[in-house]
DNA sequence: GTGCTTGCAAATCGTTTGCAATAGC
DNA sequence: GCTATTGCAAACGATTTGCAAGCAC
């Protein structure tokens, strides 16, 4: 079970792994759809049915504190994780939700660590909204 | 009371006026601050005793729908509203928790309308984290 | 009087907290 | 055995809903 690619990713990301940090952080590496907590508690609860939503809410905000995965505020319902931690635009559909990987859009991540009017930028996030492909 | 700047702005956006619409479109036009429903509701509750939170609620929403105001996810705690139209971009302090209005940065305008994979975007969000002037 | 607006109270839902049980070194 | 992690149940806080009362034309 050691030394896999999730087991390495945590350990880069200097978080203590356990069976439950490994199943979801394995969970966030495969999935790229930006779940939600109750997603992810949905889906790996019948492997692990032991598993809390607490469990889950603790360890996505401990890997966001750790840089391993990336929080989306886009929707307004619930919260969003993403396990590419690339820098990307996200592009939300209004009609059925899908969250959508997108190009940044020109050089926003020039602007990180970057004083704009004396403010010192961290975190560039690009949402856009509409209708997808699907939907129109 | 009539034909005010607040009032012609309702029925610009084709809202039917009332006591608290007029109220809380007067505080949209007057405080750039992008507060919360609770500031809102805090900030005009003096005045007018009787309004309740639902009204701000309904209200709020009812703006957004008539492309009156705009509403920012930017903080994940609760939504902001936003009465300044023109596109631009906002900084939030992850510190002191203020928001920040910032030109956009490049010309995500030139996106609305446009289709970007097939998926046709109407809205444009350019979040920036970071630690304010006044914080650092 | 009819239809829309308001506002209270209750319900809902995502998230957080307190704390006891558990697991890992 | 000590410390960190887990997970249940309860608390919390923002938002929504149901519905009765009020207002406007």
């Amino acid at each position: 079970m050691k030394s896999s690619v999730v087991y390495d990713n945590l350990i880069k990301h200097e978080v203590k792994p356990s069976v439950q940090r490994m199943a979801i952080m394995d969970y966030m590496m495969t999935h790229f759809t930006h779940p939600s907590v109750d997603e992810i508690y949905n889906a790996l609860s019948p492997k692990f049915p032991t598993l809390s939503r607490t469990t889950v809410y603790n360890t996505l905000k401990l890997f966001v504190e750790h840089g391993a995965v990336r929080m989306l505020t886009i929707d307004e319902h619930n919260a969003c994780f993403d396990g590419d931690m690339s820098l990307h635009a996200h592009f939300l559909c209004k009609k059925c939700g899908k969250i959508y990987d997108m190009p940044l859009q020109n050089h926003e991540d020039a602007l990180l660590g970057v004083q704009v009017d004396g403010n010192e930028i961290t975190e560039v996030h690009q949402y856009f909204k509409g209708i997808c492909k699907d939907c129109r």
